[in-house]
RNA sequence: GGCUCGUUGGUCAAGCGGUUAAGACACCGGCCUCUCACGCCGGUAACACCAGUUCGAUUCUGGUACGAGUCACCA
């Protein structure tokens, strides 16, 4: 085995990609990508009760779309495979018996109601160590399961002492082994359980660093004490802060589907780019040394990444400034990527008339995901309910009377006009204004307002005029002047 | 409840004994402008608390408070 840093993400599938399991691994690549190590994809499906039908694929697709490539796992294969737990089985069997023949794990017959009449009003609690000294053989076992018993194998925690490790992020985490209780290793359908084949599989696939999230940093000196078990070296143990989610209460917790969109698919879906979601979480809970850089790409990240970046402290997801990263990504997209996104949607919501090339280029500055086109396209796909307040204007002294004579005078000059583009609309209304020695943002007010009928708009009165075409502009102007009498 | 970890503005965060305590998002103002946005300029806003160590603590130690995680035949 060599000495290189290997890294691997090992998702559950679930069916979906949620947004604190994706910051886990690209960390986890980062680690082994800045050392010039190796990432290991392995899949945990142990828990056949949560299997799902193309879950495998999701987290597949999610790794391809971030960029984030493994060099050993499902499809590429590798010296250590296979790379999916539920086709590893004998292995597993065969060191659960290691342990047994070692004094580490025991045969426990308990079944699931006594052990769930142990447990307290709060749930909290459960074996008692009934089964410890059985010492019941694999013979017993197998008599007990033919019966219709119930059979696991149980990991033997010493009685006395602690045990403790060095986390890279959190340093030293020490816990009492009296507070280990004698876990489950071996379940009774047969399948191990993460507790116990994480560590084996670690251990075969030559893992140096183990990333994961927080809520294991209590749990590992378990598996530390099967490592010593094993008589196996420990791996390092970089622990990653929590990603946290702000409920309405403004309370915070673990991330999850109530705080709204945290699957990656559900960001992409809405618009968000691959890029943009890697670069706001990478930033969630690391921070890049010597350098404000805030956009990364992902061989930036490579080159800058380090573990004394990280944070200990959990982190809140702020859509907000996920919001604020994509619309930049956006921005700086060319024009025919943009387009190639944005143009499938508007031709989806408006009528043909309407220049939706036009309209996009409005829209490309001013979206931060691209299903805001939708909403943001409202008053294009159908005449909206206004209210004549939206005349009155105060910079340029504009209220419903001026603006009904702006419109009539401007209706029969917009109707002339052969060369419906922006600039020739515009200099007709500037003319227009200078003829009147009126201002021309009043001129320009009435007819944004006419034209849009809501006060805030993508583009001025000339560049929405170009987006509707002639017939809708001149309609909307006209039944803004009916309005108005 | 036991145990573990954490605590710099609303959010993400820099800081690693002496600083006017960075920067970003959000928010507010100004400029630009045919509205909004973009862009540019500026502003409001933070070291949870109490002891101790020290000439000096946001930085080190202890305690308190608060928050989170965990205590499954889920991972």
């Amino acid at each position: 085995m060599s000495n290189k840093v290997t890294t691997r993400f090992a998702p559950s599938p679930t069916g979906f990609m949620h947004i604190g399991n994706l910051r886990t691994a690209l960390y986890s690549y980062l680690l082994a990508k800045s050392q010039g190590g190796n990432f290991i994809l392995r899949i945990e499906d142990t828990d056949q009760e949560r299997l799902v039908e193309g879950a495998v694929d999701v987290i597949l697709d999610t790794l391809k779309a971030t960029g984030i490539s493994y060099d050993e796992g499902p499809l590429v294969g590798g010296e250590h495979g296979p790379y999916i737990q539920s086709e590893r089985l004998p292995i597993y069997r065969e060191y659960a018996e290691k342990l047994i023949d070692g004094g580490h794990a025991y045969y426990c017959f308990c079944s699931k109601e006594r052990l769930d009449s142990l447990k307290d009003e709060n749930g909290i609690g459960g074996y008692d160590g009934h089964c410890r000294e059985m010492n019941y053989t694999s013979e017993d076992a197998a008599r007990h399961k033919a019966e219709g018993g119930h059979v696991v194998i149980r990991q033997k925690m010493p009685e006395e002492g602690k045990t403790s490790y060095v986390d890279m992020v959190y340093g030293e985490v020490e816990i009492d082994h009296s507070e280990l209780r004698d876990q489950v290793l071996i379940k009774d359908d047969g399948y191990p359980t993460y507790n116990f084949c994480h560590i084996i599989d670690d251990y075969l696939m030559g893992v140096t660093h183990v990333v994961r999230g927080n809520e294991y940093l209590t749990s590992t000196p378990k598996y530390c004490l099967l490592y010593d078990a094993f008589n196996w070296e420990r791996p390092t143990y970089v622990h990653l802060p929590l990603l946290m989610g702000k409920d309405e209460e403004g309370k915070v917790s673990k991330l999850s589907k109530r705080h709204g969109a945290v699957s990656f698919q559900d960001l992409v879906n809405d618009g968000f780019l691959p890029e943009a979601i890697v670069n706001y979480i990478a930033l969630l809970g690391w921070c890049p040394k010597d350098t404000n850089q805030e956009f990364f790409t992902m061989d930036e990240l490579k080159e800058n990444f380090s573990i004394d970046g990280l944070s200990k402290s959990p982190a809140v997801f702020d859509y907000e400034k996920l919001k604020w990263f994509n619309s930049e990504y956006i921005k700086k997209l060319p024009d025919d990527i943009y387009e190639a996104k944005a143009l499938p949607i508007l031709d989806e919501i408006c009528e043909a008339h309407i220049n939706t090339k036009k309209l996009a280029a409005l829209l490309h500055t001013r979206i931060s995901y691209f299903n805001e086109i939708r909403e943001m396209s409202a008053f294009v796909t159908s005449r909206l309910p206004m209210s004549l307040e939206l005349y009155t204007n105060k910079k340029n002294k504009t209220n419903p009377e001026n603006c009904k004579e702006v419109l009539e005078d401007c209706l029969p000059l917009l109707e002339a006009v052969d060369e419906w583009d922006n600039d020739t609309l515009f200099a007709v209304l500037k003319d227009y204004a200078a003829s009147k020695e009126k201002k021309a943002g009043a001129v320009m007010w009435a007819v944004r307002i006419a034209v849009g009928r809501q006060s805030v708009t993508p583009g001025g009165a000339t560049e929405l005029m170009e987006v509707f075409g002639k017939n809708e502009s001149i309609e909307r102007i006209k039944l803004a002047i009916q309005e108005l009498s």
